[in-house]
Parts: C-alpha cells; structure tokens; sequence
DNA sequence: GTCACGTATGAAAGATATTTTCGGGCGGGG
DNA sequence: CCCCGCCCGAAAATATCTTTCATACGTGAC
C-alpha cells in the first residue's frame, strides 16, 4: 500500500464492480467537467486540460504521443488527464472529443465574448449574463449525477427532518430550499448562522438529512455542521462546486454544481448561485414527486392561503 | 507489380501526392456514403458498411477486432472498407463515427414535454428543469426593457441609499441584490419585515432609491413601502411580472420578469425567481460598470477578506 | 537553512489495437 | 477439367495506448 491513492483509482478498470466512481464518461459537458475539476489537477494536467477544452476537434485528431508533445508533458500526464475526466482511458477521451467537436461544429455559433468589459452598452450586459446563466444551467444539468440525487432525493423525502447549512450567497439558496420543503410539508430548517448551526446539528441522528451548500466545498462554517450531523448518523448531502473538497468528506451524496469562468464583474457568485439553484429545484422536484400524495394538498393550500396577501 | 489494384490505392499515405480521388473524410454524410459506395463493395465489405451505417454509435465503441468478429469478418476487411468510405484507416473512420453519433444524440433533445410528471424519471426532471429555466432566462431578456434598465441603473449607481421590498421568494432576490451591491461598497438594504419596510421606506428621500420585488406585482406587503418612497420622493423601480399591476402606479422605472406557465410540481415561484435574479443580476452588473473605479476594489477586498474561512 | 516526506512527472517497458503482408480458397472462363 | 484472378482472413509488423518505476520537485518541520 505505498502506491499514492490516485493511481489506485487509476485501475479502476480492473475488478471493482460497485465502484462506479462518480459517473459515466460525459457526452457534451466536458468544458464543464474540466473547470470543475481543474482545481485538483496539477500543473502538467491542467495544460493538457486546457488544451482539450479549447480545441476538442484539433485534440480529437492528435494521438497520445501528440497531445503530449503539444502541451509539453508525456504520455503517462494524458492519459491521467483522460482518466481524472472519467474516461477508462485516452482512446476514450478522444472519441468523446470527436463527438464534442461534431457537436458544436453542428450545432450554434458559440460566439459571444461573454467577457462583460466596463464600456459594454447595457443591452449587451443583458444578452450576456443571460447567455452566461443559460450556459450554467446546461453545464450544471449535463455534470449533475442522477444516481446521487435520487439518492439525496429518497433520503430527503423520507427524512424526520431536513437541516440546509449556507452562508453569503449560498444561504439565500439554503432559505429557497428550505421555503419550497415547508411548502410540501416537510420539515427543513436552513442556518446560516455557523454557531446555531452546529448546535443544531448536535441534534440529528440517523433517519434525518443534512445538506451543506458551498461553492468552494471548503467554507469551514459550513462543513463543520456537516461533520457533526456525519457523525451522528444522519444522512448527508453536498451541493458544491469542488466534489473533492473538504465537505464531500463528510458527505453521503455529492451534488456537482457547475463552476464557471468568472470575470471582474461577474463575480463567481452570480453562476454559481443559478447553479446551485437549479441543483436544489431538481431535489425539490424529486421530494415533491415521491411525496406527492402529501405534497400536493399543501402546495394548494400554501397557494389558498397567500391569495388574500394580493391587493385588489 | 503483380499487386492488385485496390490495394495499391489502399496505401495513399504514401507517396501519392495527387491523388485525393473523391473527398477528404466525410462528416455527417456517412448513410449516404454508404449506399452510393455499396455496389462497389465485395460482400464482406458490405456488411461491415452496413452495421456501420446502421448503428454508428454502438460501432464507434467497437475495436477493429470487435467490429470484425460482429460482422463476421476479419479486421482486414474492416480496414478495407473504412478505406474505401475515405477515410485514412479504421481509427479516423470510428472517430467520425463518435462525432456522428453524438451529433444524432443532440439532435432529438428539444422532445421534451416540459411539463413534469409524477412518475418522470430523476434524470428528466433535471433535463425539463434546465430547459424550463433556459427558456425563462431568454424569455426574461428578450422582454426586457433596457431603457427604464438604464434609468433604474443610473439612478441606484447614484443613490444616497438602496432600499430594497420583497416577501417570500422575493425576499431572498431582494436579499441576493443587497448583498451583491453591499460588496461594491454601495449602501443598501433589504427588508422582509412588511412593519419596518414600511417604516424604513419614511426615511427616504429624494436621491435615494426604492425597489420592488413581486412576482405578482400586487403583494400588499411590497406595495405599500414602494408607494410611501415613492410619495417620499424617492427613486421607485419595481420588479415585476406584471407591469400593468398595482406596484407599477408607485414605480418611475418597471423592469418586467417573465411569466412561465407554472403546473403543480412546478410552482410558480420557481421560474419567477430564476427571471428576477436575471434582472437583478442585470442591475448589479450596470451598476457596478457605472461605479466601477470604487466597485472593482471593492469587490477585490471583499474577495480577500472572505479567503481565509475556507478550510485548508 | 536543511532534512524528510509526499507528490508530480516523464522515460521506458509492457499491453492493445491497428495496419500490412501473404497465401489459401472460391468462382468464372477457356 | 484446369487456369486465372480476386476476395478474404490469419498472422506478422507496426503504431498506439497503458502501466510501471525512478527521479525531481516542492513543502512543511525542525
């Protein structure tokens, strides 16, 4: 056991039938993937990375040995690349990369700078962050792994209680999750106050879920309560945009949210907020659809009895 | 010179500069290749080209060897015919092969019903989900009126202060804004409290900036701060997907959000907050390209100040 | 500063896949 | 019936991909 843990995972090939790690190699989603995992890739890595992201049909039509040399690192390099993007091997990686450019050859124009510049007239600003959102949303939808949402959903549906830990930004999508599971009936509180928190979590046990929401997966205010609710048995739940940091440690279920490029004025928040909030409409849905016979009375009478709020 | 004449064709990697005989690798074009080529093929030609055509992306997964033994023949004839559809060797002809198929897999996505049912799959609801709010966000910025955007950003890049009204869903917009323009250094709040909205909302003046969150454009709650700013003298803009609603009479700026048919797994609220963050995101941006020489260390200081709570 | 440790990285060996070569077999014409 | 030529697959030769392993690098402790 001297062999560094991720040339273990390497093989996995070889025979480890449950051990299906994260998903099945990805079809379109790869610009996606590549910014999401590009923070736990090393140096050599990311060039080639970057490389496959940038230009899938020139790559597509290099062999290993190429894509070496083009990106200045070797063989062995790529093919960890191929494998850290979920493919068994680079021969793999290549063909979806055939398929990408295909697809993007056939499909839009993905023109559109998307950078917002300072002198930028306010109806670009409009075009752009609503093309930047839509393609966040595509991102986010193609990296999400069904299998750990049905989990997350099944868990959450049948859950004693639902505890949402957020702060900044994330809080807000905590409140929204826990405002929409109010609504079918379910019992969710969200905290965004670290200490409540965690003094909350104190009281969970097996049968209840906890889900922490970080884009960085590291904010410690909110993997300290995960922690606490792991080790009391509860079932737990990560929606973050970095699936291998601190909080996927103490998580059951990982929710990929997608990581986009960000700009001086287009702080990460904005993405991955839209990111996020989609991650948790997809659970909301899934809980509201295998709880439905109770669901649907209450979402009626919430409905009724916001009616007489309205004016006129 | 005894070698027949097909096999010396087959080698036109070497040196046989001219003779580029019908095209450079074909992209989509590939059935129709197949059929126009077919004649010309020797039986066991014709069965590889067959299950190629036929199924392109269950042969795109196949080795030579693998395409040889399902057809019945043998790896030769496999490099034969991916020859004779123009492509240099088996390898280039199972890349296009990858790209066709994933070219065909995209092309039936827009199938979707939209409208999720109970019994849907996990993996559609996030495929409707995405779609539904990628349709929301067009929508949203096609209906957008960048004109009274202008005005409403104008007016808060030079508010004294930002009072911000939303209850509900639209309480945690409102919160997203505040939050957003708090971090480029602007003085703003939000106000879920209809009571101390209101009481608030007195305090305005003119030169200080009021904004409206409703879906409905008739939340009582929303309303009532809006107009006492609005008689107050401040700069009103309300957010709304109803322009011709009661909030509208108190508003100098509407900005409209877009109305998606909500169903019962899909409340309203859903894509009525996906719009609104939209506009909100539209304003911050605006906002923070009028202020920018105080925006952009702002935003820097805010950015460093939260990197020392995330873990590791 | 220096040491020890773990990690990242590329060179080269090893395994697979692809391409080429070559000869057997089959059918048609003499 | 025999000969000729072409189709076809087995196996060798080559290219490509994967794995192993030793080295170098950076990092944190002392």
């Amino acid at each position: 056991m001297t062999q560094n843990v991720k040339e273990i995972f390497a093989g996995h090939a070889a025979g480890t039938p449950g051990t299906a790690p994260t998903a099945p190699p990805a079809p379109a989603a790869l610009a996606a993937k590549v910014r999401t995992l590009a923070p736990s890739m090393t140096r050599s890595m990311q060039r080639v990375a970057e490389a496959v992201a940038g230009d899938p049909a020139g790559c597509a039509a290099l062999t290993v040995t190429g894509l070496a040399e083009l990106t200045g690192t070797s063989e062995a390099t790529v093919v960890r690349t191929a494998r850290l993007l979920g493919y068994p091997g680079y021969r793999d990686l290549r063909l979806a990369l055939a398929g990408l450019a295909a697809q993007q050859q056939s499909g839009r124009a993905p023109a559109i700078t998307t950078d917002i510049a300072v002198d930028d007239p306010i109806a670009d600003v409009v075009a752009k962050l609503a093309y930047d959102e839509q393609q966040t949303l595509a991102d986010t939808a193609a990296g999400l792994d069904t299998v750990q949402l049905g989990a997350a959903v099944a868990a959450a549906a049948t859950a004693r209680r639902i505890d949402v830990y957020g702060v900044g930004a994330s809080g807000l999508v905590a409140q929204d999750l826990t405002q929409k599971l109010l609504r079918i009936g379910l019992i969710a509180h969200a905290h965004s106050d670290p200490h409540l928190a965690v003094t909350n979590a104190v009281q969970l046990r097996a049968g209840d879920v906890a889900i922490a929401i970080t884009h960085s997966g590291s904010t410690g205010d909110v993997v300290e309560p995960l922690r606490v609710a792991f080790e009391r048995g509860a079932t737990t739940v990560a929606i973050t945009g970095r699936p291998d940091g601190a909080v996927a440690q103490y998580a059951d279920h990982v929710l990929t949210t997608s990581i986009a490029r960000e700009s001086e004025l287009r702080p990460a928040a904005m993405s991955s907020r839209t990111s996020q909030l989609l991650v948790v409409d997809c659970l909301f849905v899934g809980v509201a659809q295998k709880t439905y016979e109770t669901a649907a009375p209450s979402l009626a009478a919430s409905y009724e009895a916001l009616a007489h709020r309205h004016r006129r």
